[in-house]
DNA sequence: TTAAGTGCAAAAGATTTGCAGATCG
DNA sequence: CGATCTGCAAATCTTTTGCACTTAA
């Protein structure tokens, strides 16, 4: 954080630009978190040291962060553009499982070699590059079938209050996913619906330990096999 | 054309999915394209042919040409999603030119190995993949600079009917600066105003041999040296 | 003092969705 | 015929922006 710190205040400096509480703080809520962070996650995590703070400021600082050389832009094919820390990490790239949505952070030195050669070969000066490859991860692999992700209907949204059933799928990617995942939703998880609000929306349900509220437009996009 | 269309056929079949004349064109209009193109604009593309089709159908039709396997999503780091021939066509990586906005695609057997074995490493089924690297192009390799970006003011909507400029930036990225490079809009070009509407908006440019219209928040994009 | 920064609410863009009518198989 | 599609407009969702008010330097 230090470092960190007097990096960004020699950044602001040189662009003339101030430090304040808001950018202080949320420099060291991001460099407390070791996620890929999208700035709505960003802020609920900025937000419980001060709720005053706003969203839009996340977004002005994250951006600022960038161009200070303290954060890294990536993007894991979901809509939603994420931050990791540039500073003091190594590059690396991302193995990104389209099924669960885990991740993995991987480099290989000589990959990261031939791309500068390759560049070289057009004249190109590169800055940044990312490299992500979309598979399955180990634990998915034998289970997802373009049959499971075509015919099963079933999903959480359908499910009556009383009811089990086991996550099949976490469908499509999206922030959605990513949310879900935070919550502790994976596949091959047991869930129970509690009860469902009277217009169907939202439900909530027990996975694991935890209660949770999930959106109808959420649920639906859950496969599960019924119990 | 003819195996393309082949292919989605089948995967209609198998999908119970029909094939509409719509879909046809919007294949069709794509495979003709040797673009990445947006959906946006492949919408102005088909629209040529058959005005009556709409956005959505675009929308959803690449989204189903993605999962026949005929097109493949690419990000380019703007907001938009992109798509490129996946049939027949080799995968390839692309070097993106974060200046001018031209892009280079290349590729390299021997990346492509180390990823694979990236992957077996971790367990990791590669469904697929994509690698891109932001630099300076050839052209744009001296001329950028820092202080380039964060001193030049003036800016296309800043000149006066009559004046001429030199384009020295693109500012940042976006689906603007695609719709301007479309429009034949790069650095180095020669620019001259040619009127601007009563509230400052739009206003008339000639470049090259065209002439061309732009939002005032297009132009206040474009950085220009005043001639 | 004053240029920058902030929160808010509204705007902007890209993409998705609900729906009533049209079309494919 | 009946399920799937389509165009349209309205809705979503992320990100940006205008503005009146604060604040760092």
């Amino acid at each position: 954080m230090q470092e960190e710190l007097i990096i960004l205040e020699r950044y602001l400096r040189e662009e003339n630009l101030k430090l304040t509480s808001q950018r202080e703080l949320i420099l060291k809520v991001f460099l407390n978190t070791e996620e890929h962070v999208s700035a709505e996650e960003l802020y609920e995590l900025v937000k419980k040291e001060d709720p005053s703070v706003g969203l839009a400021t996340i977004f002005r600082t994250l951006k600022l962060l960038y161009e200070a050389g303290l954060a890294r832009e990536v993007d894991f094919g979901d809509k939603v553009l994420r931050y990791e820390h540039e500073y003091g990490r190594d590059h690396h790239d991302h193995l990104i499982c389209t099924s669960c949505g885990m991740y993995i952070e991987a480099m290989d030195p000589e990959i990261e070699r031939l791309q500068d050669e390759l560049c070289k070969q057009f004249g190109f000066l590169p800055t940044d590059h990312r490299l992500e490859i979309f598979g399955l991860c180990k634990k998915c692999r034998p289970s997802e079938t373009k049959i499971l992700k075509r015919e099963t209907n079933m999903n959480l949204a359908l499910l009556k209050p009383g009811q089990h059933g086991i996550i099949k799928k976490i469908g499509s990617v999206g922030p959605l996913k990513r949310r879900l995942m935070d919550m502790g939703i994976l596949v091959g998880e047991k869930v129970t619906v509690i009860k469902i609000a009277p217009l169907g929306d939202p439900l909530e349900i027990k996975v694991k330990k935890y209660n949770l509220s999930l959106r109808k437009s959420e649920a639906r996009e859950i496969a599960v096999e019924v119990l």
